[in-house]
RNA sequence: CGGGGCGUAGCGCAGUCCGGUAGCGCAUCUGGUUUGGGACCAGAGGGCCGGAGGUUCGAAUCCUCUCGCCCCGACCA
């Protein structure tokens, strides 16, 4: 391809809304340029960036066994209907209506559309394993769009959905994907780390993320060096001390505490450690206040929560109802109370003894409070918030906490959307069974920004030659007629020996061009100029080492060759 | 949704306080000189100053309303 008839818009400045390398050296690269909050227009080069990603993606996918589908992203409301997701999804996702006023959703996932449609293709457990993909668009109402296409409005994703007999069957499935997923992302030059993850509003029970660990990853990650447990900060537990020796009771007291709302006030009031506080948080789950309780020292992980309480919605509770539900002010909640409301405690809470915490009126508190003896612990869970530096769940050590950008997503659902969506097949024994399921997703245009995340210097981008838009960027620098037929030549040379290669013929200055080559970043740059036409040397640089060597004429093919090849092995799996 | 910031040429920005012919750099076009790390000279084109109302002799600038964008937070497969 020659560049004077292939626009590569690269740009000198930074785009002024960029904040992030990624965002910002696709925009300066000429890969992409923004329509709107969320929504990007790939130019060609990044085009052909996505291209090599999906060809990898489905390489894979397929070597798994795999079949690949492609389902509408209009979506009926009755598909979501029959699951009851069209209730529960949320703003989030997009909903329209035709000129009959029949309602759509544009899809923000496929579980429906897939077991919808497997539904009516199988019917005996023969038809069983199988895994149906798709690679397709998907539309989410991010309340937030951020980092250019890394949060944004409309992504392409790969999503699989897995049916089989039982649960050997789904473990086979799923570590299937999971091996997959690990070529996936080595064959991109991705390295990534597994974490276990919270299943959120997909359901199911077990769930691994791909993380690429990067300074800007929205997701914190919680890593223990010594046995190997990653989990996102969202699912992750942690080691409990073991509970301390119950001192004598204290009695129940009312202590007057003028103002003293938070619990670092309380920890200046009273003199004590964060952690005797019992912290008692109001939220509204599906339009249902629910109190959670937690030692001072600690936070609420809403998630866990959540899961717990098995709620579509989770809020924080106004001020307004705080005072309803509590008949006090923010910040003088407890469990030592006698309105109903659902309460969790966290599983530290019983070790608690002598404790404080609000008495349910303004400006008081209690102290020497005391779980089973002042109020009764029903609703038990682990709901507190690990942190760096917590003990590791399995093995006590000290865990460290990074931050990563999720590439992809692997579950194991169960029945859910079988059973609600009536997918049934006959057993062996001529028996009516659901089908166990799991789903796979990887965010394609995701994964090109966490590749540029991880693959980038001040010059530009380096692009693994896997995923690399073309492989060469020629240089020609000759401005004599001879001089430029003599580029020409090495051109159709290197295409016609089926290599991919953009060629820069504009006429400019040899900064410039030099300039555009660093910041797209394709992986080998060969420059025909002054040195070629003297000595007949063509000068091969890797933009990866910055590696330097003098090629003639008859050997640049071949060496080209070699060169990508031995870059390829780089990330070969 | 809360807090903060910003909308002026394709891109990056100044001008707004204090109303008076809409500017600068990059990019683009023409001519010339240059050519191994973002060249130089001369000339040129390109704007409903986000939109709508208002105040005023006169509005990019002041007032009201609105739309959009960015950041932090809340939120979020």
């Amino acid at each position: 391809m020659r560049l004077s008839r292939y626009p590569v818009p690269t740009l000198k400045e930074d785009p002024s809304d960029a904040v992030v390398a990624s965002h910002r050296l696709m925009i300066r690269a000429g890969l992409a340029r923004k329509e709107a909050a969320g929504m990007y227009v790939y130019l060609p080069l990044g085009l052909r960036v996505l291209r090599k990603i999906i060809d990898i993606v489905r390489q894979e996918m397929d070597a798994a066994g795999a079949v690949e589908f492609l389902m509408p992203e209009l979506t009926t409301a009755d598909l979501w209907k029959e699951s009851g997701r069209w209730e529960t999804m949320g703003p989030e996702m997009i909903r329209i209506k035709d000129r009959n006023g029949l309602e759509y959703a544009l899809a923000p996932t496929h579980e429906e559309a897939f077991t919808g449609t497997v539904r009516s293709i199988i019917s005996s457990y023969k038809d069983l394993p199988l895994n149906a993909y798709q690679i397709n668009t998907k539309f989410r109402d991010e309340i937030r769009p951020r980092y250019g296409v890394i949060r944004s409005k409309e992504f392409i994703m790969k999503d699989a959905y897995s049916f089989d007999m039982d649960d050997e069957g789904l473990e086979k499935s799923y570590q299937a994907m999971r091996t997959a997923y690990r070529n996936i992302f080595k064959r991109c030059g991705l390295e990534t780390i597994p974490v276990e993850a919270d299943t959120g509003t997909m359901g199911g029970n077990q769930s691994e993320e791909f993380m690429v660990p990067s300074e800007i990853g929205e997701e914190l990650l919680l890593l223990c060096d010594s046995c190997g447990y990653r989990a996102n900060q969202e699912k992750a537990g942690f080691g409990r001390a073991p509970a301390p020796a119950k001192g004598p009771f204290e009695e129940l007291k009312e202590v007057s505490t003028p103002d003293v709302k938070t619990i670092d006030d309380l920890v200046k009031f009273f003199g004590c450690g964060a952690d005797i506080f019992l912290k008692s948080i109001i939220y509204i789950a599906d339009g249902a206040p629910v109190m959670a309780v937690i030692a001072g020292d600690r936070d609420i992980n809403e998630h866990k929560l959540k899961s717990f309480l098995g709620a579509s919605e989770l809020d924080l509770a106004s001020d307004s109802t705080v005072e309803e539900v509590t008949k006090a002010p923010v910040g003088f909640a407890g469990p030592v109370n006698d309105f109903k409301i659902r309460t969790v405690f966290d599983i530290g809470v019983r070790d608690i003894s002598n404790g404080i915490t609000g008495a349910n009126k303004k400006d008081v508190h209690y102290s020497g409070v005391n779980p089973g003896r002042d109020f009764h612990i029903k609703d038990e869970a682990d709901i507190a918030l690990a942190v760096e530096e917590d003990p590791c769940p399995k093995c006590g050590a000290a865990m460290k906490a990074r931050r990563g950008i999720e590439v992809g997503h692997i579950f194991k659902l169960g029945n859910k959307y079988s059973k609600s969506m009536g997918l049934t097949v006959l057993d062996a024994q001529g028996k009516s069974v659901h089908p166990i399921m799991g789903c796979y997703g990887i965010g394609v245009n995701r994964t090109l920004a966490a590749i540029i995340e991880q693959h980038h210097d001040e010059g530009g981008i380096i692009w693994p030659v896997t995923v690399a838009p073309f492989h060469v960027w020629l240089v020609g620098l000759g401005k004599a007629e001879e001089e430029i037929r003599q580029a020409d030549e090495i051109y159709g040379l290197i295409r016609e020996a089926g290599i991919e290669v953009l060629y820069d013929d504009r006429k400019l200055s040899p900064g410039f061009k030099f300039g555009d080559a660093d910041m797209v970043g394709l992986p080998v740059r060969v420059t025909v100029g002054k040195n070629y036409f003297q000595t007949g040397e063509a000068e091969v640089k890797l933009r990866s080492s910055g590696a330097v060597e003098k090629v003639r004429k008859d050997d640049i093919a071949s060496r080209l060759f070699a060169l990508i090849e031995t870059e390829t092995s780089r990330f070969r799996i």
